[in-house]
DNA sequence: TTGTATATTCGGCATATACCGAATATTCAG
DNA sequence: CTGAATATTCGGTATATGCCGAATATACAA
């Protein structure tokens, strides 16, 4: 019984998808997010089709509830979509994105965008209240805000630029790049 | 009293750069840090120079341990530096690294790699299962194991290219990018 | 509209985290 | 080596988080 037909061997398969849904588990961990977070999407990136809520709380043992609110987030943050086939009644479906470049893109567009919009805002009226100010201490501060300032100015571009691209311009970009193997020097 | 000595107008300089620490707390929590952190790092960032932990204590009124603990995590990912100063004694001092092109390029190094090594690693495990194994589902595995393959040697070209630029050249490369402001379509 | 199948929200429990202050460890001067 | 100054670690407490199951809300079918 050395498989070929799907039902065998179904072990081999299950433990090898497990390693890489713990492996996102890690990930999402680093993220902030959570655990189970990291697993169902794993769950639902090896999966053929769209999965219900009752489905994945099957393959994954997690509380409905659990599974639900994951759901949420993983729909923010643009790792799955949520659809509702017809004639399914009110039960909804959920599908793995699995272009991580799109969700990166997506991410660095809404989260991304939070922490300059959260760091300009701050910086501008730091900008503003120390400009009217005339204390040495004013001036040392208004030189380190404006050089925040110039960084945060520079993100932008960058972000500006990788959510202007496709994932087919960024994966052929990164293909483009060489990666010069540590040449000796190269000074005669 | 409208300032121009050190003394006076303290109070405004104070709230602006509050200001800013403030929002360094926020933008410390969303990547999962703790918002002492972030407020420590910006007291650093606007100080003259090298502080204490006693200082910190003294300016930030954590607890001395609080500010221990967070200089160690500051120093993990090369926001500040710890220096001894001769003839001080045991005394540490901390100083902000003001350059974040520097410290991103850090973290990218150790951080980023982290999550790069702990998908490949699954991956590769994956692949070397599922490449043994001959069912419908393990040819479909293998698929979505490759496309995550794929798509994390294109990620490290990425972080390969910007870890070997230095500030200068990131910075620069900013200022070279186009924004375009989304002109109407050229069609003639 | 009502009933039914489904999804979301809420309260609670167990665990984890942030911070503190006290106890311990470390460094340097002498 | 000892002592004084400093840093780190540890245990405790209050708060936050992750998850569950029950209660509630919602959407669709008839």
């Amino acid at each position: 019984m050395t498989n070929n037909d799907g039902t065998s061997a179904g072990d081999e398969v299950a433990t090898a998808r497990e390693e890489v849904v713990e492996a996102m588990a890690t990930t999402a961990e680093m993220y902030g997010m959570k655990r189970s977070v990291g697993r169902l999407y794993g769950i639902l990136y090896f999966a053929d089709g769209p999965l219900s809520l009752d489905e994945l709380v099957e393959r994954s043992d997690y509380a409905k509830s659990t599974v639900s609110t994951a759901m949420t987030t993983l729909e923010r943050y643009y790792f799955v979509q949520r659809r509702s086939l017809p004639g399914e009644g009110k039960r909804a479906f959920f599908e793995a994105e699995r272009d991580w470049w799109s969700v990166m893109r997506r991410v660095l567009e809404t989260e991304g965008q939070r922490e300059v919009v959260t760091m300009t805002r701050a910086l501008e009226s730091a900008e503003r209240q120390l400009g009217e100010t005339n204390s040495e201490q004013a001036t040392d501060s208004l030189e380190r805000v404006r050089e925040l300032q110039a960084y945060y100015r520079q993100i932008e571009q960058f972000v500006d630029l990788l959510t202007g691209l496709s994932s087919e311009e960024l994966a052929a970009m990164a293909e483009m790049i060489e990666t010069e193997t540590e040449l000796p020097s190269d000074d005669r």
